[in-house]
RNA sequence: CGGGGCGUAGCGCAGUCUGGUAGCGCAUCUGGUUUGGGACCAGAGGGUCGCAAGUUCGAAUCUUGCCGCCCCGACCA
């Protein structure tokens, strides 16, 4: 993409509205913008990263073997009566009439919808387990939305939902979605930490949240250090292997949040030089909550015995617009962004520092065009700008890696190679550059 | 929902106390000079001062009502 033909309205000064770092620097980078209190629209560099997002936990769940659907945003009244929790949701839920003056509201969650879906068409046990999940708009309307994205009234959300015959089937599928989240954020390049959460009226230990360690996080939590060296393998785990074993090893340290937070039981389980105090955001929380919804919608299978009994269920969802703020809360620093190459918005940001020079361009046209022919999403600085201008603008934007051209480097014939994290520079020769591109693309370092 | 703050040009702000017909920086447009870290010179465009009613000869400024946005708190992926 050409910058010239790129919608990217950056912004030199800071909007007063935005508090936190994300939020000044979604704004400052053209990645939002915001339609009203807790509701934005996403521009082409944030679409770009959302959507990176979102594919790789798209891609995730369906390695663990999830089913995707798509359930719509607006619901019927009806179902939320059946499990109750019209009565109960509050204030948080938009509700709406259609124009038969039909009751519907806005879907914060999806629990009903899901659960209709499964007992119209699963009769069995031999159907059973029945994994879904979805990746659809929500809207909660919060007492205060705040953060940008990272707290919003409308955001982006997959929501996974499990159907098993028994409490212990019903683990075996909380465990691999244990495992898929930690695989999902370790892809994206984000230490997750899985802390023990609430479980309501069920017990047990199957609630987790998901947070992610950060300086600018909402709350406090307090953990056993030795958890971060934990997933060092994650990856390589293997969804047929016994999976309570590895989610044991997790749940061996000890962690809580703020409002669970006891220091004795700190001291009582952790030595002191590996306690840790710190700041996190969470992006993910599972739970199971057994035969909540399945009793009160009557969505029940038939076991090997011929009896009824109701599925026990669970859900799990990851916020994937808000991981979008947590991201850039946990990688940046005062110069912009630093983007994950995973989900960077464009995987190399071309500078032309001279586009009045007729022979720099040809160089950058040509670097550009075997970009592109090799795949590489590349963001080219085609404009007419000064090289200040064009620096703190890719800065700002935080693309992995630039490549710049100007005169300092066409006197010798090399290309700038400049990698936005370390900062670290080097120069390669015109001709290399193919052998180059070839090399980042095998190291992933793109 | 309780407490606080703010709405003046695309963005950041001054002007409001003490009423007299709107200003600064950046951005934008035109011409020219520039081109390795947010350039320079000359010129130009852009605002019913959030909305409505009231007071007044006269309202961005005073009064009342409404709307929107932000922050702190309680609550959430």
């Amino acid at each position: 993409m050409r910058l010239s033909n790129f919608f990217l309205p950056v912004l030199k000064e800071t909007p007063s509205e935005a508090e936190i770092i994300s939020h000044q620097l979604m704004m400052r980078s053209g990645m939002i913008s915001q339609s009203s209190s807790g509701i934005y629209s996403w521009l082409p560099l944030g679409l770009k990263v959302l959507k990176k997002i979102e594919n790789i936990v798209r891609d995730e769940q369906n390695k663990a073997g999830v089913n995707e659907i798509l359930m719509p945003t607006i619901q019927p009244a009806d179902l939320w009566k059946e499990s109750g929790r019209y009565d109960d949701y509050g204030k948080e839920m938009l509700r709406i009439q259609d124009r038969q003056e039909r009751e519907m509201l806005y879907g914060p969650t999806n629990e009903e919808q899901v659960t209709d879906i499964f007992r119209r068409s699963i009769k069995s046990y031999k159907d059973l387990p029945t994994l879904l999940y979805h990746i659809q708009w929500k809207f909660r309307d919060e007492l205060r939305p705040r953060f940008g994205v990272m707290r919003g009234r409308e955001f982006l959300m997959k929501d996974a939902y499990s159907f098993d015959l028994d409490h212990d089937e019903c683990k075996k599928s909380y465990y691999k979605f244990f495992i898929s989240y930690l695989k999902t954020f370790r892809r994206m390049g984000l230490k997750a930490i899985p802390m023990a959460a609430e479980t309501g009226p069920i017990g047990g230990d199957l609630s987790h949240e998901f947070v992610i360690i950060s300086e600018t996080g909402e709350s406090d939590i307090y953990f056993d250090k030795r958890i971060l060296s934990e997933d060092s393998k994650i990856e390589d785990v293997a969804y047929d292997n016994d999976l309570e074993q590895v989610v044991q090893q997790y749940n061996n340290y000890y962690t809580a949040s703020d409002e669970k937070f006891d220091q004795t039981e700190f001291d009582n389980n952790v030595a002191k030089d590996q306690q840790t105090k710190s700041k996190g955001i969470e992006v993910g929380h599972i739970f199971s909550f057994g035969t909540k919804y399945s009793e009160a919608m009557k969505a029940n299978v038939l076991t090997s015995e011929g009896k009824q009994a109701y599925v026990h269920m669970g859900s799990y969802g990851i916020g994937i617009s808000r991981l979008v703020g947590a991201i850039i809360e946990s990688s940046h620093d005062t110069k912009g962004i630093i983007w994950p190459n995973v989900v960077s918005p464009f995987d190399i940001g071309l500078i032309n520092l001279k586009s009045s020079d007729e022979k720099i361009n040809n160089i950058c046209n040509d670097i550009y065009s075997n970009l592109l022919n090799e795949n590489v999403d590349v963001l080219y600085d085609d404009k007419k700008d000064n090289p200040g201008v064009k620096f703190s603008k890719m800065d700002l934007i935080g693309l992995p890696l630039q490549m710049i051209i100007g005169n300092k480097t066409i006197e010798t014939n090399e290309v700038e190679i400049k990698y936005r994290k370390s900062g670290e520079v080097k120069y390669i020769k015109v001709e290399n550059l193919p052998n180059f591109v070839q090399e980042i693309k095998k190291s992933s370092a793109i």
